[in-house]
DNA sequence: CCTAGGATTGAGACCGGACTCACATCGATG
DNA sequence: CATCGATGTGAGTCCGGTCTCAATCCTAGG
């Protein structure tokens, strides 16, 4: 109806409050639907502000309530469908309660992760659910807590802080994960994951990622009591760019004492492992065998389908979400949910290499 | 420092200004770094504001200035990586000129737009950016207008309105893609979409989807130029799950008159297509040929590698940041950009099924 | 008929900054 | 030494709602 371009000016209580001859008191409540309102005055009120086409400024509303209603996600990398999963089951749980989200994506850059959190608080969010880049440096996360609200973390912990974590129990998966690869008679199992380091792996250091740190330890766990040597050499972070996890396939499958078994540690890894490994001309299972961490819906359709870990990322998301609303609206916290990955196995992990099993040499003899 | 949980309420400028021993104006002017102001009192000020950790609540400044710094982002569902690349190039822009992002999924539920873009509307962000579910009900999208606020499209139009668009000519690439078939000697080509419409599709009816709608158009003329009648009967909407996915593209591969190449809408669909063709034993591309709208990374390690349309989509999520950023800004709308879509042929096109045409049956006749 | 107590109502404070305006201050100019 | 424009500075208003508080209205009980 009255659609004048030109007025910028947004119309207020106060103007419903004269269209319909209120006070702005009794228009304010009609409106926000609180303290005590005559019909008649309601009728009128809201039939101005119809009229009018009012529309709450949320922002004045945020700002002498304290709450936004909003929450921000900090995450490493939307454009990952882990993490697009999981942002999945957050907006949707959060829009059910009322909810808006502000996402921000840091690129697994701890200092982007600081400012990301900073902005997000002086917007006043009633809560944060934080993907966090490291699990070494947590200042900025503790100040969440010092401002008073809420803070969840989810898909990987952090230091020592107090915070409900909707993850996975990533030493557990990856420790029968890599059983699984020693029953297939594996002994060389490569691990190539993309997180950052200033140095190559060596078995003593500390890793900023819990879950990379908690996958690693899984292995060793599983080699440990299989009385077998952990082969820390096949252990390779850094696999930032499609080159890098190229260069680093190539070196781990090379040589006397290749890997016969490779784990990506995610679905952007897995693929530049995969392609990497068919441009060497291996066939998997046959020359070398794969696993992945991530069960995306492609990871069927390959030849052969792979074999995979899959996680409940986007239950993580809505659990995460209702953590959060729990905390923001004082309750207290439900029983810390357990999430669990599981093994699914596919085509992509067989037995080891011919060659180098005398068993499987007869087998192939046999076969031939 | 002075890590006191209990207190709730923030720390202000009136609290700055007074450890300061300044008035309220004048650290309100230090700290926003505006008007005139000497050293000595930035110094005390600053030095008051780091000590007790004073930090600006946006809202109030968004409340009078007007600005909120923050764009709204409604899309169908980020959980789709082609939603999802689109958003982090939103994103990255967005945070590169200042802006965060609101994001809101609507799961292309025309009744979840409204209410989405209204609920931003409200928050007063700066401007929006949405990939319309529907091209023909655009009111709520004309109220943006009326608001005042910029409005921008990605991925798609939406009926008459005036506002730029960050989209694809979808019947170019689809006609141009079409004509690659066709010269494969197809016929028979079946189009399997999501889209939800009231009725099978027919051919004068009203699509919601202008993407939609150019493809199938792109299909039709490329028939059309090749004299051949169109088929459209191969054309299914309402692929909505998994199930129905299967079952349509059982029906359009079975039959005396069957289709010979599928065309699959987009990547959630392909997955199921690409599923069903294999149960029902057929191969890619010797019995059936099989192309794919999104060139997802994963679609190079199927065996075919798929033939696909590659939509430059992160970068019409930058563009259509800039261009909104630009609108908000006030400056002159840049020279509208151009995408073009390209057609990445792989393995998954092939000659029409031998046993249909009499030189293929030569030609497999010879080879045998 | 009078009055206590609940329902209504309007004035105005307040949230936390930005910004206007009138009033100093001060060195430099004439 | 008076004058002028350029800072500096503080009081107070405004943004658009929420909410407190005192005043007014009404109606039923005495």
């Amino acid at each position: 109806m009255n659609g004048d371009g030109a007025r910028r000016r947004d119309v207020t209580v106060a103007d419903v409050a004269k269209a319909a001859q209120v006070s702005k008191a009794q228009a304010a409540r009609a409106l926000g639907n609180y303290g005590a309102v005559s019909d008649d005055v309601r009728e009128r009120v809201l039939a101005a502000a119809e009229a009018l086409s009012y529309r709450p400024n949320e922002l004045a509303r945020s700002m002498n309530t304290g709450k936004s209603h909003t929450i921000g996600v900090v995450v490493g990398d939307i454009e990952n469908p882990h993490f697009g999963l999981a942002t999945r089951g957050i907006t949707d749980t959060a829009k059910k309660a009322g909810y808006n989200v502000i996402l921000v994506n840091t690129d697994e850059d701890r200092a982007a992760e600081v400012d990301a959190v900073r902005v997000l608080l002086d917007k006043r969010v009633d809560g944060l659910i934080v993907a966090p880049a490291s699990s070494v440096d947590t200042e900025h996360l503790q100040e969440v807590h010092q401002s008073g609200r809420p803070l969840v973390f989810i898909d990987r912990t952090a230091g020592d802080l107090k915070v409900e974590t909707m993850a996975v129990d990533m030493a557990r998966i990856s420790r029968e994960a890599t059983q699984y690869l020693l029953g297939a008679g594996h002994r060389r199992i490569a691990f190539i994951s993309t997180l950052r380091t200033d140095a190559p792996y060596s078995p003593g250091m500390t890793l900023d990622s819990s879950q990379i740190a908690d996958r690693i330890e899984g292995m060793r766990q599983a080699f440990l009591e299989a009385e077998l040597p952990f082969p820390e050499d096949l252990v390779r972070l850094n696999a930032g760019d499609a080159d890098s996890i190229r260069s680093v396939t190539r070196e781990v499958l090379r040589g006397p004492d290749q890997a016969t078994a490779v784990v990506a540690s995610d679905g952007l890894i897995a693929l530049g492992v995969v392609e990497a490994i068919q441009e060497l001309g291996l066939s998997i299972p046959a020359d070398v065998s794969f696993l992945m961490y991530d069960d995306f819906a492609w990871t069927r359709l390959t030849t052969p389908p792979l074999t995979v870990i899959a996680q409940p990322v986007y239950n993580m998301g809505v659990a995460a979400a209702k953590a959060l609303i729990r905390q923001m609206e004082g309750l207290p916290p439900a029983a810390p949910a357990q999430f669990t990955a599981t093994l699914v196995r596919r085509g992509s992990v067989g037995p080891r290499r011919a060659e180098e099993d005398p068993r499987q040499d007869e087998l192939a003899a046999t076969l031939n």
